[in-house]
DNA sequence: GTTATGTTCAACCATGGGGTTGAATATAGA
DNA sequence: TCTATATTCAACCCCATGGTTGAACATAAC
């Protein structure tokens, strides 16, 4: 139940905080792509753009395939949904929320709003 | 469709990319907690703590409340949602895998799908 | 008022992140 | 073989991060 595998969720929220890496993550959603194609868009070197691949491999979010002269890189989704699984604990918070949000909604007597309304253990989702 | 609030995310995931700020986000989780109690678990001096909780502050995943001369901090999973938003859009690629990889258990025939049968030698892609 | 408690602030340090450039490496093609 | 293409490596720069310490601040308690 405890975080087992911490320093792996940081890797990947870590190679997940940049919109660079987000965008490469993007694009290789749609195809796979060499170093140089998934560099293309950016203005930067493509040495920093190896080293922000590096960043997504490193978190297990690149598989890179090396053909010739040109490394083709693939998206590999299974980090992420590491992520979603750690996110779901949390959701009963939002769907907590939720809740609230409709029990307010739902009270057509005007509750003074210096009485927070108790939190109930609801149904998620 | 593209990602409008990129910096939001850039701060959230960087948050999340930290044990100690996982930790108290689950802390967090259980209480509200006053900055001393947040601390407490953590052998690192207080000052280094507040600078996690200003971490998470920034990133909206927790609320303060000063009381007296004590801090309240509060969860607020709200930006989690954000993330599980924006993972959603991968999911099809965990989803599409499970699925390709039962394509390629189901389909070791030439012949249509209905035929169970003897595995053949099968290429992949 | 004086003291104790809870928290931040400021200065500092070491490390790593994201960027650059120029050279090195490896392979494809002439 | 010679050259062009794809990519990394190494050195460097600047700045943010995560940690420290000691002082400052605000409030509670005596």
């Amino acid at each position: 139940m405890v975080e087992h595998n911490a320093a792996r969720l940081d890797d990947t929220f870590h190679a997940l905080a940049d919109p660079t890496r987000r965008a490469m993550l993007r694009s290789l959603s749609l195809h796979e792509r060499s170093v140089g194609e998934l560099a293309a868009p950016f203005q930067m070197s493509l040495a920093a753009a190896s080293k922000h691949i590096k960043v997504l491999e490193r978190a297990g979010l690149v598989r890179r395939e090396v053909k010739g002269r040109t490394h083709v890189c693939r998206l590999d989704a299974a980090p992420l949904s590491d992520i979603q699984e750690w996110l779901r604990y949390y959701e009963q918070f939002w769907g907590e929320r939720l809740d609230m949000l409709e029990a307010l909604l739902r009270a057509d007597t005007p509750t003074p709003p210096s009485a927070p309304t108790p939190r109930k253990k609801g149904r998620l989702r």
